[in-house]
DNA sequence: TTGTAGGCGTTATCAC
DNA sequence: GTGATAACGCCTACAA
């Protein structure tokens, strides 16, 4: 590998000049700054990006933690984020948990090593006492995931009032056993949509039977099983609220499987507006999140942090969802029909 | 930030010594080792990485290239790779091209810029002769896409045999016509299959139309577009080979919207066996790849160069797909039933 | 068993 | 305009 001092060497001039060229910087005359250009491309060098890093203590390096990269709506997050990360200059490391406390402290110890210069969470296992101290060494940005009190900035949605509205519409549909199901590990966004869906069962004066509460909901998997287990165990259900359209795919499959009717034995809710819930027969009544606007405005907010460092902000950004009506959900219609 | 030198000087001992340490190495008294451990331990010391790297001349970080991650046989193809660096220690960094040949190669500089050690392709766009320079700066290597001549290792599908495979299946059923869809950049992968749709087509008089060749299949939406494009220009069309479940998903959903029916209007094989194609009614034909072990293997053949560099090996590693038959391509027992 | 000192490749500071 | 020189934080001969 050829180091600035070759260049240098063959250019016949010092590091110092080299180094001008190679960051463009003025004070150089044009005939040197072709020579010191010349041997560069004779010698095929590059800055050696180690040096510049121990040299510059900074990475261009974010690290973005996420449960599991095939969880489309994590994929789609990070997609987007590290298009924009790349405008500007930066790369994205990911960094999957699958909900693991310890993985996600190995990964934001990444940002005491200084392997990277800000950590983005998209999700959360630890509590916020034990993530608060790696604050110290480095931006950390919360994105989907979020807090009641904020020390840092927070891009979210309000999953209260997705829920809620969910939640009301299957009501709304004459569903009076709805069943909940959330997975993945007990956050605060999990909470939130608990709440909101509490908030709309409270609305109705019904809702005499017990709840329904399913707290291990992730995948397809999943859904199919959870399916058989409403079957089996709470026959009276008529609707379920899920917290992804992946488990609302594999409660649909698998009632198809077993001859009943969607939505008119059972309407399901899904969450996030991934392919699937279009693609379904019938289509899955979801929740679409502003998935590309909310990675674009953390990465912005990560930038800026970056780029004036000191400057320790905690605002929140709370985006619109939005409720998408599919058949999975049309119970009223089909039945005047 | 806390240095080696500030947990030495604490300590009353030398930079050596807390290296020692840090290291695991031997010879170091019990005493002083804890001397070291508290001072570490008052100071939160943690080693700054980019000396590391520095000193060391090496990252414990690969970079994996490939198309878009909210791909899922790319999405899979990652997770599984995650996992298996980071059992060795080492850290992937996703490298999105979305088929740029300028992203491509600034991805490969990451090679010569030492921020990697090394970098797995799983699709490549520019020309093996654009793209072999790179290999004097560290280790690449091909999976799931790949070339004739080997001068890296190669971990992938027969994608040739796959496809003839799945052709032949159409054929049996009764399709007379089949249209070929595939999608993404140019590649050697998509040439194979190329080449095994038409060994199979060869095997048979038939075909005496004019070929339906579509190139631009890569997603859902535009699996909905190739429906319409066959439905308007090809209705003589009974079969489909696309080159991706979410093609086949496309047509598949929009089939419906036009009251065709699946599969004795249209059969339709996917690739990759995703969720989807078995969560679609009806549920999608495909081919099963061996992703994790394909992952895994390329893992363990990146370790090994790294482990020990100047043993520059090319071999291949070919794994068997699996088809698997469903309801999009049963023409045959439908009609007798 | 411990410490000294040099260097990994850059860039910033200060002289010239 | 240009060039010495000193860090950045760590590891490792080599010496003691």
């Amino acid at each position: 590998m050829a180091t600035i001092e070759d260049v240098a060497k063959l250019a016949g001039l010092s590091r110092t000049t080299v180094s001008r060229v190679i960051n463009d910087q003025p004070y150089v005359t044009d005939e040197k700054r072709q020579r010191i250009m010349q041997a560069m491309n004779d010698l095929g060098y590059v800055p050696n990006s180690s040096a510049r890093r121990l040299r510059s203590q900074r990475t261009d390096t974010i690290a973005v933690i996420l449960p599991r990269i095939t969880n489309p709506f994590f994929g789609h997050l990070i997609e987007s984020m590290e298009e924009k990360a790349s405008e500007w200059g930066y790369q994205i490391i990911v960094c999957q948990t699958h909900d693991s406390k310890k993985k996600e402290l190995d990964y934001l110890q990444l940002l005491r090593t200084k392997q990277v210069d800000g950590v983005i969470m998209t999700s959360k296992v630890n509590d916020w006492e034990t993530i608060e101290p790696y604050l110290e060494s480095g931006p950390v940005i919360l994105c989907n995931e979020y807090m009641e009190s904020a020390s840092v900035p927070m891009v979210h949605m309000n999953h209260r009032k997705a829920a809620y509205e969910a939640t009301l519409h299957l009501i709304e549909e004459d569903c009076s056993n709805i069943a909940y199901v959330c997975g993945g590990a007990e956050s605060h966004l999990t909470r939130e949509r608990w709440r909101g869906f509490k908030d709309a069962l409270s609305m109705t004066a019904s809702s005499s039977k017990e709840q329904v509460i399913i707290d291990w909901g992730i995948d397809v998997k999943d859904g199919q099983e959870i399916f058989h287990y409403l079957k089996e165990n709470h026959p009276e259900v008529d609707g379920v609220f899920t917290g992804s359209d992946e488990v609302a795919a594999g409660i649909i499959y698998e009632a198809g499987q077993s001859e009943w009717r969607i939505p008119e034995d059972l309407a399901v809710v899904g969450f996030d507006n991934q392919m699937i819930s279009m693609l379904m027969v019938p289509p899955v009544t979801t929740i679409e999140q502003p998935v590309k606007e909310m990675a674009a405005k953390t990465i912005e907010i990560m930038v800026q942090e970056l780029h004036h460092p000191g400057v320790r902000s905690s605002q929140t950004y709370i985006f619109d969802h939005h409720l998408l009506l599919r058949d999975s959900t049309k119970r009223k219609q089909l039945s005047v029909q």
